[in-house]
DNA sequence: GGTGATGTGTTCAATAATGCACAGGCGCGG
DNA sequence: CCGCGCCTGTGCATTATTGAACACATCACC
């Protein structure tokens, strides 16, 4: 049974009793209707109408496919609805990929986007490996650094993430403010493990402090920032959470070189989708008011 | 949602996953199952896919499509089989149509025909007005006196209605057998009400028998063959029938001229059809067995 | 890192589907 | 009884759909 729309036609033939009356619904020349319904029967090997001069009669046949064929009818208008439906609202998974090191910057933000949209499942998907927009793991990737330049994904900018070396103040207390950067071997910093790690900060502190001194390591951003502020060592806190916080002191001044562009990328094919659209401009919105 | 078939298109790459295998099932070139994929995601303005150069994703939307189409293809293929099986099997309803006259005489081989397929109902209809075949009103209809001609039907010759004249033994004991025709104003007939009776034999009688000689006049033949066994009068009953009755007497040398003959006439459309084949040979070999 | 297999996507020629015009049948109303 | 409207049905020109060929991307395997 190929060709669907041949029954289409047969069945509107069937609704309407006429080749023109079917002819007209469907929007083509009534010589089709006719030869699609011919094709149809001969194919079928049976009889679906009784031809008179005034218009087409089902046999059983004909009766059986006007059925199935109305039951399809409906669900297929229910089935474009429902799409074109979901293409408007704002609704179902909505998959977020970053780094891991990001998970305790965009949790908040997406936290509170699922709030202002409670008919979204937020699944927020951080791990060891990318999760790949081009097999379709995710809706949107927050990526960090160079310009993304892959083909069939669009790239906007995001927000500039900007990172300060803060100590807590009872480290401070314990082991003073580093007096210049070559002072930094007799101090204890709090650092990224895998020395693979490209964000620059992390690069900087590699360059700038003897292996020895960074005396806590970790894997998890969310851990190492949680060192800092149990006063492990002196580390990279975002800048204006860390200045925020009256119990962080600023260790040295902020260096552009510290910053790392973050961009929001998304695949093309769900680029215009309006839920990815939500997420993009609550996103951007939410990132403006925090500066 | 029109254009049928390119859902079954993308019904078929969601289920296949990629565009090549959905081709080759669907027995079309790829380029042709992305041109649909490309107009039905068009129309709905929807991604259904996203694109890859290994394969097709489904999208939400698409995870949709393949649902109510599975449920589609499943539908049509049973519809196909039905039909086909139907085509085939010999069941459902038969509707035939005759005169009311020949009701008596073509209920019992009407009866034998279920009786021989219980599958099938059997709708005999008979009455004032004449069922037509190019309406769908009835599959088979048995039609009496010269050869029907309507185009769209097809006539085949079925039987040889020949008639005898007829009366009960308790008649002739009484009135004495007529000794020829202009003898016939001192007996009694029965006879059809309708003057309009186009059947011969009836027509015969109308000009052989005074009027007044008819004294049993009745619109159903079955009710007037009783009446001849009834000793009402002299009568036209089926030859082989009045023969094989002792109680009977043939009254008057069979004629050629009473003879009718009956036509078997079907719809061209629904000629070919198996279960109306089976009734038709049926009935043939009824009569030729009977004779 | 290179190579073959697999799959997507685009162009252009071939083919099949469509629309158009016209013929013919049927029924209805004057 | 005849004309008129509505419907089916068919040959022909047109249009749109399809298929073949080619370029290119990706992945698995060596």
């Amino acid at each position: 049974m190929d060709n669907w729309d041949e029954i289409k036609t047969a069945y509107q033939v069937a609704r309407m009793g006429t080749v023109s009356g079917a002819a007209e619904v469907l929007g083509v020349h009534h010589a089709t209707v006719i030869r699609h319904v011919d094709a149809l029967e001969r194919r079928l090997a049976v009889k679906l109408f009784q031809r008179h001069a005034r218009g087409y009669k089902t046999t059983e046949a004909g009766e059986d496919l006007l059925r199935v064929a109305a039951a399809t009818d409906d669900q297929f208008s229910q089935l474009a609805s429902r799409i074109k439906g979901r293409g408007e609202a704002v609704s179902g998974e909505l998959v977020v990929t970053s780094l891991m090191e990001l998970s305790s910057w965009m949790t908040p933000l997406l936290v509170a986007f699922q709030k202002k949209n409670p008919d979204v499942t937020v699944r927020f998907l951080t791990g060891e490996r990318l999760f790949r927009l081009e097999y379709g793991e995710a809706h949107i990737a927050i990526r960090a650094g160079q310009v993304p330049e892959q083909p069939d994904n669009v790239v906007q900018p995001f927000h500039m993430l900007q990172m300060g070396l803060f100590a807590h103040k009872s480290y401070i207390a314990a082991h003073g403010m580093p007096s210049a950067t070559d002072d930094y071997g007799n101090h204890r910093f709090v650092g990224h493990d895998d020395a693979q790690m490209r964000a620059p900060f992390f690069k900087w502190m590699r360059d700038m402090v003897p292996a020895q001194a960074i005396s806590f390591r970790g894997l998890d951003a969310g851990g190492l920032r949680v060192a800092v502020r149990e006063g492990a060592g002196i580390g990279f806190i975002e800048l204006t959470e860390g200045r925020a916080d009256p119990d962080l002191v600023e260790v040295h001044p902020h260096l552009p070189e510290w910053d790392s562009t973050l961009w929001l990328v998304t695949h093309v094919d769900l680029h215009r989708t309006p839920k990815v659209q939500a997420l993009l401009s609550f996103l951007k919105k939410a990132v403006k008011k925090e500066m």
